[in-house]
DNA sequence: CAGTTGAATTCAACCGGTTTTACAACCGGT
DNA sequence: ACCGGTTGTAAAACCGGTTGAATTCAACTG
């Protein structure tokens, strides 16, 4: 292509030079500049993106590895990041990963290999660190510094506890979140000092944890298994606070199926607001993750990190909040 | 780097022959061949992505381009665009463009830029065809020829008006879909087509379309708003049938606002089965999209096309099959 | 022993650009 | 005519590989 643009007579170095502007260039005459950028536009030439990725290492490309795509949660975190990086004009690869561990060093070593500048982890836990600019969505920790954004975990549960207990509830139930999930440790010791603030004990039999997400198994489906057993276990709780807008939405049908009726015999709060909160019937009571703003935020930090190597990693901690709709009431006790 | 496997005191050539295990290199001693990728193994030697590009064309990428992620819909066909190309070791960039004309065709030329070895279009108008192979997956139709996935829409329509009919519903509504949607005529012309094939005429009343999609405002909303036109203007219909599932969700709810219960007053069909279907109170009854099999289906045919470059873009369609929950019953006054 | 053959490697050109350095032309000044 | 100092452009090296043609060297032939 070059070659072709040397129609102008003019030397490869003088077009190139003047393709980017390079400082360089201005020591060129006017003119010649005019006559290479009229030439490149009319002959539509376009600069090969690889043989310019020999020399300038920049690659405006990130990688994006997630758990799951399709989950909502998800996706509107990529949404976030999609945003910002459309917005600086990079591109981005995204895989998921299932919670298959060699699947994510695998897939860190190829968008390593690819080129990407850098990586966004989101709920996704890695061994090895890659050597890449990266940042981090979720609770998850790291044997090695990196920036993360995590969700303040203990405020949302504390103001989800506080609604029940305004609402007269005083035996509450928990879903707990599966191990491997990054969130569900720091939740559950939320809950259980949150519990202990409000002087309200946490009975034994009122807690179950969802089962691992192994596959298939949907997470729904893992919440109305769990629901079920809540029941079986107890019968005494009026009001149950789940790990999740998804496993919420699972109890919800379990316990309506068991003839329970929602809100005005349990309440039932989730977390996350998923756009599923809003649809489902009683419309859920649930902890808002600002899901979009945090993709934001990782991208523009990620970019940071690559635009200046040297920036020390952070912990950023986001304010969830609660919004209250129709799954939760007063306590029919009270 | 090449210098550093250098330290072999082979030349380059050679450790690329081996590496590469090109044809060539079958000429070597067998003691060569083991050392170099010792060697390169201890060194943890990679080659150079880009460098390796700019000779072998192949980048193993593909774009994917789709108006929107987290609808579900899009979720489900990326899920299975990405099961068929982690399989064949293809790396993706996923972009979406909320409908913006200018933005679709930026991101093409991006795609194409950046080494994009084809792109699937998932209900993406494209007016220029990229030099680049390309699949869609949807109803849209394109000025040139490309292999397209569709979904037989006049198969899923005539299976959910038949089934409706059968439940004894004569007077149905229609909620068609917004002008700029690629299946919205092709639906719309399949329910004309199936309402004679069943001697069913559609009153003007009964039908109302879906405001476009300009920003914000989310697909529920626009069948709740949908839904309430719809009452105001007729209030003989039984059945409604939906452009698809999340407007059917919207106009459920309006239903319920207004006194109207489902389905024992008014029974309602959706279109695609997302998830969303499947947790909402009552479950929709809807025509199935199989979404994860479509989306493998146009990684397939891409890759075909992309690694033989004459093959012949061909028409797929695909069959869905209605699915039958709990928001369609027999008409009340049958 | 010169000549042929064939196996094992290496040379050198190329992919398509970027960038450093070199060079020729021109400038006014003496 | 000569000089140091610009100025506009081009040559050449380099980025990190791949690849077809060329080279070396040993064994083999007549």
């Amino acid at each position: 292509m070059r070659e072709l643009a040397a129609y102008l007579g003019l030397s490869r170095s003088t077009v190139s030079l003047v393709l980017n502007n390079s400082p360089v260039a201005q020591g060129l005459t006017q003119e010649t500049r005019d006559r290479v950028l009229k030439a490149a536009a009319e002959l539509h030439y376009k600069a090969n993106y690889f043989a310019r990725m020999l020399n300038n290492k920049r690659s405006h490309m990130v990688g994006i590895l997630s758990p799951d795509l399709g989950e909502g949660y998800d996706a509107a975190i990529l949404n976030g990041i999609e945003r910002l990086l459309l917005e600086r004009d990079y591109l981005y690869f995204v895989s998921s990963h299932h919670w298959n561990r060699d699947l994510i060093k695998q897939r860190l070593e190829v968008f390593a290999e690819r080129g990407a500048e850098g990586v966004i982890l989101v709920n996704t836990p890695a061994v090895t660190a890659p050597n890449l600019p990266l940042v981090s969505i979720g609770s998850l920790e790291y044997d090695f510094p990196l920036t993360q954004i995590t969700l303040d975990n203990a405020h949302g549960i504390r103001l989800a506890l506080e609604h029940l207990y305004a609402l007269g509830h005083r035996r509450i139930a928990f879903l707990k979140g599966h191990t491997q999930s990054s969130d569900a440790e720091s939740r559950w010791a939320a809950c259980v000092e949150a519990a202990q603030g409000l002087h309200l004990r946490i009975h034994k039999e009122d807690v179950v944890q969802l089962k691992r997400i192994d596959d298939g198994l949907d997470p729904i489906r893992e919440g109305y298994v769990a629901g079920k057993r809540l029941l079986n276990a107890s019968q005494k709780f009026t009001a149950l606070l789940a790990f999740n807008d998804m496993s919420a939405i699972g109890a919800i049908h379990a316990f309506r199926d068991a003839g329970k009726r929602v809100p005005e015999e349990i309440s039932v709060v989730g977390f996350d607001d998923i756009q599923a909160a809003t649809i489902v019937q009683p419309a859920l009571t649930t902890v808002r993750q600002p899901l979009i703003r945090m993709g934001m935020l990782a991208a523009t930090e990620l970019l940071a990190i690559i635009e200046d190597a040297n920036l020390q990693p952070r912990q950023i901690s986001i304010q969830p909040e609660l919004v209250i709709r129709q799954s939760s009431a007063a306590c029919p006790r009270g």
